[in-house]
DNA sequence: CGCCAAGTTGACAAGTCTCAATGTAAGTGG
DNA sequence: CCACTTACATTGAGACTTGTCAACTTGGCG
């Protein structure tokens, strides 16, 4: 947008929001803002780093804030009784943490990698949504993108293979870096765990590293290390994650 | 029940949202509410019958409109791209439909039978919404409440077997169910397909009635009639649903 | 440089899906 | 009111995907 590349990168492009400036202001939830409204959330949000694996968010703990993740990337689980835990998302820059829950964190996150998050008191926040109505519009948008996000798993975790779940993640994780502003030819930043990549889509770690060394074989990615993933033939896993068969 | 299956309709106590009183004013959402922005909803809401297997609301429509059933039962799916549809929830009187999808719905619904439906236009939701701060309120935490369904049916897909995907659904039918009012020893109320079910739960047809054949023959259920069910053991469905193995 | 965590791959068993037949309840028209 | 028709549910046999267990390899990090 800005074509100032102002921000030299340190170093991993995927630091900072994807070659993106690192102001405040520039990320979408505060873009859409009118002037004096987000001159008012920049304000009041407060900037924190955190350590990779950090733990941010418990399940069942007091929802009293809210959380944009600026740089980095996160892990949201949710526990179950016994077993292991399901992991039910992931947190990339610009994501919005903490809308659609309500007096109770629905979920625990955990970061996948040191970075920043700006935070805001959700007291702060019923404040500014009285005096400034699109705040109260853009925070529903946010609730509801989550509600449509949760409901999208639904349909990979119920009606899909294996092939055809770590088709459409792929894709999916693809159009999130992009509406980011990363180069549509730069690999995938995928950090997470394999472990916790395989929770997400509801398969064992072994699944779904034959499924992705199946992919590779076929040519449709490639893996230039193990936190990347280069997108050599997106037609071809389009074709995989709605076509069932084969 | 009974022997004599007295089958008149008016008798049937799910048709009334549990024995309760059919008055808009007594349930949940608007409980909820304080008298005087009570009594304005109540004036707003316009209350419609609608037919065994009608379409009430499409995929991708604009959403104008909240509903909240009254009498019946609904089913909620998204259809995918070219495969069968996934059913993504059901809906039982007092549930409220559309408060999580912005400017389109996220998912078609359809009724499994006959009842009816009040709905109000979200223009004058709007305007309610600013007389009133407290409807704003329900109505975020029934969005928040939608949400935590579909994060808690995430556990059900990505990480539960068969068993345990149907003892956590009967159990949380059963809890939906007496939150509305219905007498703990009365059956369960499920006059969905069972094919919808199955779909719900991420099952093939056979697998579901398999596996519902096998609760009968261990004692754990009774089917009185097809759209019927009894927990007669709420302790070992609830060992079942947690517990990974056997 | 070596250790330990994380990822990959193999062999096998188990659970679920697929296809198909049978049984049953509901709905329709004579 | 009964026979017929249809839709839905149940059950069976076999194939196949996925899970499980375990060995092996890789790569990050002190």
């Amino acid at each position: 947008m800005s074509g100032t590349k102002s921000e030299t990168p340190p170093s991993n492009p995927h630091r900072s929001a994807g070659g993106r400036p690192d102001k405040l202001s520039d990320f979408p939830l505060l873009r859409s803002l009118q002037d004096r409204c987000r001159a008012a959330v920049v304000k009041a949000l407060q900037e924190r780093p955190f350590d990779k694996h950090a733990l941010l968010v418990s399940e069942g703990a007091e929802a009293d804030e809210l959380f944009m993740l600026l740089e980095g990337a996160i892990v949201l689980w949710k526990t179950r009784p016994d077993r292991h835990a399901q992991v039910t998302g992931f947190l990339f820059p610009g994501d919005v943490m903490g809308a659609a829950n309500d007096s109770r964190y629905l979920y625990s996150a955990r970061a996948v990698v040191r970075g920043r998050l700006a935070s805001l008191p959700k007291r702060q926040l019923a404040d500014l949504g009285d005096s400034y109505p699109d705040l109260r519009r853009a925070l529903y948008r946010s609730v509801t993108s989550d509600f449509a996000l949760a409901q999208d798993q639904l349909l990979i975790l119920g009606a899909m293979s294996a092939k055809e779940r770590v088709a459409t993640a792929l894709l999916q994780f693809d159009r999130r870096q992009r509406a980011r502003g990363m180069d549509p030819a730069a690999p995938l930043w995928l950090p997470m765990r394999r472990m916790d990549l395989a929770s997400y889509l509801g398969l064992e770690l072994p699944t779904l590293s034959r499924t992705f060394s199946r992919l590779r074989q076929d040519g449709l990615i490639s893996c230039p290390s193990t936190t990347e993933v280069s997108l050599r033939d997106r037609a071809a896993l389009a074709r995989m994650s709605c076509e069932a068969l084969e």
